[in-house]
DNA sequence: CCAATCGTCAACCGAATGGTTGAATATGCT
DNA sequence: AGCATATTCAACCATTCGGTTGACGATTGG
């Protein structure tokens, strides 16, 4: 995999990676704890991440023996700028994308409720 | 695969496959038009070219015996929507795309007419 | 020091990918 | 009819992917 035009992309098509990036959206978190949520090993979670910081959308940095992961939006704008290139989009707003993740996740993402106990 | 997003950004992750959406950026093309410039087989291309009609990203059209392939540019959009959310780039422009495609072929990318003889 | 916690590594597995070749199916031309 | 063109199908192959388990190296805390 040379173009990093390919790494992004595919780190994208997961939908536990697109999920894992959504939590981070909210804040950094520790390995463990970005694995809570999923039905899946440690191990599994653990090579989701090398995944996401192969393609630069996230970094990783430890602390003591916590390895905490930070989004890294600016990734995605390379991959955002071939898109756009296509479709002319008007400008996105943030409306529809909450609709979006709601739609994945069926969770309240927002509107409703603003996160309660953070 | 389920969510369409899975299939749109695993279409996107291969270089073939957007390559051969760049082109077809330009005009419809017949699946031997578009192979050409590779060197792959013919089959190769043609799998390549289910998998974006899979995504949406193109549909076919048979006329004659000449399969026509058209971008769907709109099945960009879930996509589009769902990266905005995360870095809230500034609108991108044209200029932007072109060095992008440019940097991915380097191949005159429009403003000296392309397709010659067509 | 000892035990628990955090995270990765290594080996393994089944399924999907990306590619090939050769045969098969349509369609068009003369 | 008969041949060439356009495209896909089917079988196969090597590689990668997504996942698991179990052992392992760090680090922390009693």
């Amino acid at each position: 995999m040379n173009d990093p035009l390919d790494t992004v992309f595919a780190a994208l098509a997961d939908p536990t990676r697109r999920a894992i990036l959504s939590m981070l959206l909210e804040d950094d978190m520790a390995v463990t704890d970005v694995a809570e949520p999923f039905q899946m090993s440690l191990a599994g979670i653990s090579k989701h991440l090398a995944i996401l910081a192969g393609a630069g959308l996230i970094t990783q940095e430890k602390r003591g023996r916590v390895k905490w992961c930070k989004l890294e939006p600016d990734a995605l704008r390379a991959a955002s700028v071939w898109m756009q290139g296509f479709g002319q989009f008007e400008p996105v707003n943030l409306e529809a994308f909450e609709r979006f993740l709601a739609a994945e996740f069926g969770d309240g993402t927002g509107t409703e409720t603003a996160r309660q106990g953070d």
